[in-house]
DNA sequence: GTCACTTGATTGACACGTCAATTATGGCAT
DNA sequence: ATGCCATAATTGACGTGTCAATCAAGTGAC
């Protein structure tokens, strides 16, 4: 009987749920958060972070893809409703007529350092004033086990 | 200085994100598994648990909401789709004209004891066999922490 | 009985995500 | 220069999630 085909005990089931459950409920908390601070979606945020972040503030879309690990398709249909609401503007890219930066407009910088404090805050006060100093340790080397054991096993599939 | 005007420190910052991102990359990882297994998403997984473990595997479709923890238009939506796809059915109430009881179908029964070990197994091999014991508790007593932390703030604010 | 109110459930509009095409350009071998 | 393949990015189809509006049926006041 290989250890393949053994399931999780009552208690291990329990954890694990408790677990997704519960970082599911802190990303819907933060997006409600900054969704009614800024009006920004936590996808937003992230793109202007990147954006506000990289040189002469703006990107070509496949480095930005890259930069925050979205898929490109992903990317390509945020941005067009980010680009409609106007946080973002698409330029032709002079060293490759393929290619697309993707400018952060001076309305969408102003949204994000609007936002940004306030996300940050609300992050601390969601997350880290949850945790004891250990306690938050303790999650950073569970996440890190994690992320090991499951980019290990992705590999070997590849 | 009040400290709700307080950011995160560097490190504090990095261990969130190593927690949520490492968190939605499992949800992604399992998620992709009982889809290639079965074809079940991980919502369907959830709906035909609900169903296969209740009385007569059938429920009131508000029973099954609040069994689940779903919102009762996103549970309408994703009955559709899984109507269509003949893993339940809709059927009227006796006792109330309003309702509906939403019925595991034979196919459905089917589909999900197919998917229930294998989802189980990849369970334990991504989530439970990355963390020693003590990661495990730990894990379970951070995601309890959090959950409580953010039971009373929701609270407070309600 | 009927009017107002509540409750059970669905619907429509729209944001978001993934996958599989598609489009357009770049770049290279011949 | 032509043909072929790789690359940059977008698009379309569809599943998923939220919010607000809708609709039908129960319920209580009068």
């Amino acid at each position: 009987m290989s250890t393949t085909r053994r399931v999780p005990t009552r208690d291990e089931l329990r954890i694990w749920r408790e677990y997704i459950e519960t970082a599911d409920a802190l990303r819907a908390a933060l997006g409600a958060r900054l969704q009614s601070d800024s009006g920004l979606s936590s996808g937003d945020y992230t793109v202007l972070l990147a954006l506000s972040e990289a040189d002469g503030r703006q990107l070509r879309s496949s480095a930005l893809a890259a930069q925050i690990g979205w898929e490109r398709s992903r990317l390509s249909h945020h941005l067009g409703r980010m680009e409609r609401r106007g946080l973002i503007a698409r330029e032709d890219c002079p060293t490759d007529n393929r290619g697309a930066e993707i400018v952060l407009t001076a309305a969408g910088a102003t949204v994000f350092e609007d936002s940004n404090g306030p996300h940050l805050r609300a992050i601390r006060e969601v997350f880290v004033d949850a945790l004891t100093p250990e306690q938050l340790a303790a999650a950073g080397e569970v996440a890190s086990a994690l992320r090991v054991h499951l980019t290990d096993q992705t590999d070997r599939i590849t």
